[in-house]
DNA sequence: CTGTTAGCGCCTTCAA
DNA sequence: TTGAAGGCGCTAACAG
């Protein structure tokens, strides 16, 4: 791989001129120019982005970390993330973290030394001790928490409005007829889940419904495991719910999967909305009746935060708060037939 | 962010000593190791990871290009190069083409100015110029491809047996009955849509079914095109095939669209097989019969192939070819009441 | 074992 | 407008 050099004395050139052509700093005299091209292209010449970096102390690469970029609305995110950073000359390093504490702390440590010059962070399930985060911020790292959003931690964050979006979900159940609606949510000590939950409690409550304690099954994000707790917990015919409001995405498909486990067709024997959509398009059918995130946008808004950040680089400011709204997509999984009132 | 030279001050030694510990490539008497490690901890020290590369010319990185990471299979691949990254030491990045020819190029440079050590790559579906694949492989760059493979470039290269998958596929089909069998393809240009279609040829020939072209339908891997077009060929009963084999995922979730707007249902209208699973776990009801690859498996063994040649450095040696097996996971799609012979 | 030092490739003053 | 030179933070000899 060429050097600078290289290129400086096939040109004919020192390597001060190089540098200046290709960071267009300085001017160049168009014949110098020229030759420095020919030059570059002739050597197949690629800048070392490593040594610019130590030498500007800018390596003009962002990282994100996500819990799982299996899961369908995270490479959405990501990739509304790495636009938002391409626009702007930075590259996007993007790691998964597995819901793991621990190696979300490694995945921290990583990124520091790989010196990315800030951070999207969607924080992993597993309870990230509050100190961990603050003390990343005294050290200057520039963080913006996307999706799931710490409490008592004054950080830049983007997300969705998460009780409007569950409520808007319920809403839309009641008014359909369903009654008795359980919520399947996800580990309280995600904020998001709590807002969604919230959002639920909310519509209920608006409607002057009480609201069933038994009906709000918490589970672990983990599709299989939320399939089995709702297969067990649907099994029983006189106990179970109308309508089934899940919180999020692999929650919902584990809700899905249990449906047909026990045999229950939606809309007919039970109602169904899930929080997130849970393929592409939805192509399930009866097509499942979907809360829809702007993932890709919360992803951008998150990403231009950060750069605003690092070329402000106004540390003292309030924190900025970007909430998105989600929208209602209403497909076939909450068409209930009208009941005879 | 602290450098060793403050670690090593406050630890009251020389850097090399510090180096010494961090790297382990040297002996350190217990007691300066602990002063060391203290004085890291107290500093919050992180390596600068980008002066080390500069140092050692080794960046320890890898790079993977793929058309779209919102595409389900594409993920898993990249967990599975990450996974074998991480186990050796190295960190990756992974990058979008959006299956454009100049997007790609750019990623190239990208990279090669991130100085990663090796690329995986999934080929653009714009036609990669074949010398823009050698030129990169004679200027050093350790590349692997995947899932597409380039003809006639001598490049190592992991992929699913595509033609043996596609072969099964149409086997299974035929043996449930289906005789008029739609082949819905991608573009030619690729090599792996070109195996799927020959797996499919090789089916119908080995039961001595002719093949008819009409039944093969080109498309371009975008699923809202390829449902446009099927909706269309579909449209006519008297025409219309019994069965349809998807050679790929997006294709197969346009072709699935297509039956919605055609209001046809599998197995009973239609029959239908398609590579590549079209949701994490098929919840499709009636649930597709597909083409299952071991999409992990691949984007592990070519880092795995990927790391080898960097670290054993044979630049002279013969290309490394993995195919791994695709498997047969047959659902309703596929399931035909027994027609009465 | 420990300390010292020369660059890795580049950008950025500074002088010419 | 061009060229020369210092140094970013680190590692790898080498010398002590």
């Amino acid at each position: 791989m060429s050097t600078i050099k290289e290129v400086a004395d096939r040109a004919g050139v020192a390597v001060g001129t190089v540098s200046h052509v290709i960071t267009g700093s300085v001017p160049v005299s168009e014949g110098l120019r020229r030759k420095v091209l020919a030059a570059i292209r002739e050597l197949d010449y690629h800048p070392n982005h490593v040594a610019r970096s130590l030498k500007t102390s800018k390596t003009r690469t962002l990282g994100i970390i996500v819990p799982d970029m299996t899961i369908p609305y995270f490479p959405k995110v990501i990739r509304g993330a790495e636009t938002a950073a391409r626009r702007r000359g930075y590259s996007l390093i993007a790691v998964n973290s597995d819901d793991d504490g621990e190696r979300q702390s490694e995945l921290f440590s990583l990124l520091r030394s790989q010196r990315v010059e800030g951070i999207l962070l969607v924080m992993a399930a597993a309870p990230t001790p509050v100190n961990r985060l603050t003390r990343l911020l005294e050290a200057g790292v520039h963080l913006v928490c996307v999706d799931r959003i710490p409490d008592r931690v004054p950080v830049d964050s983007v997300s969705v409005e998460d009780q409007e979006g569950a409520a808007m979900a319920v809403d839309h159940l009641l008014a359909r007829g369903y009654r008795r609606i359980a919520a399947v949510t996800g580990p309280q000590s995600l904020k998001n889940e709590r807002q969604r939950l919230l959002g639920y409690r909310q519509a209920l409550e608006r409607a002057g419904m009480p609201c069933d304690e038994d009906l709000i099954w918490t589970g672990n994000l983990r599709s299989a495991d939320i399939a089995a707790m709702c297969a067990e917990r649907l099994a029983n015919p006189a106990k179970r719910p109308e309508a089934v409001f899940a919180t999020n995405g692999p929650t919902g498909l584990g809700v899905l999967r249990a449906l047909r486990v026990c045999s229950l067709a939606t809309p007919d024997d039970i109602g169904l909305v899930s929080f997130d959509e849970l393929t592409s398009d939805d192509l399930f059918l009866p097509a499942i009746t979907t809360i829809v995130q702007p993932a890709y946008e919360i992803g951008y808004g998150a990403a231009e935060i950060l750069l605003d950040r690092i070329e402000g680089a106004e540390a003292g400011d309030a924190p900025v708060t970007l909430r998105l709204h989600a929208t209602l997509k209403v497909r076939d999984s909450s068409r209930q037939q009208a009941k005879s009132a």
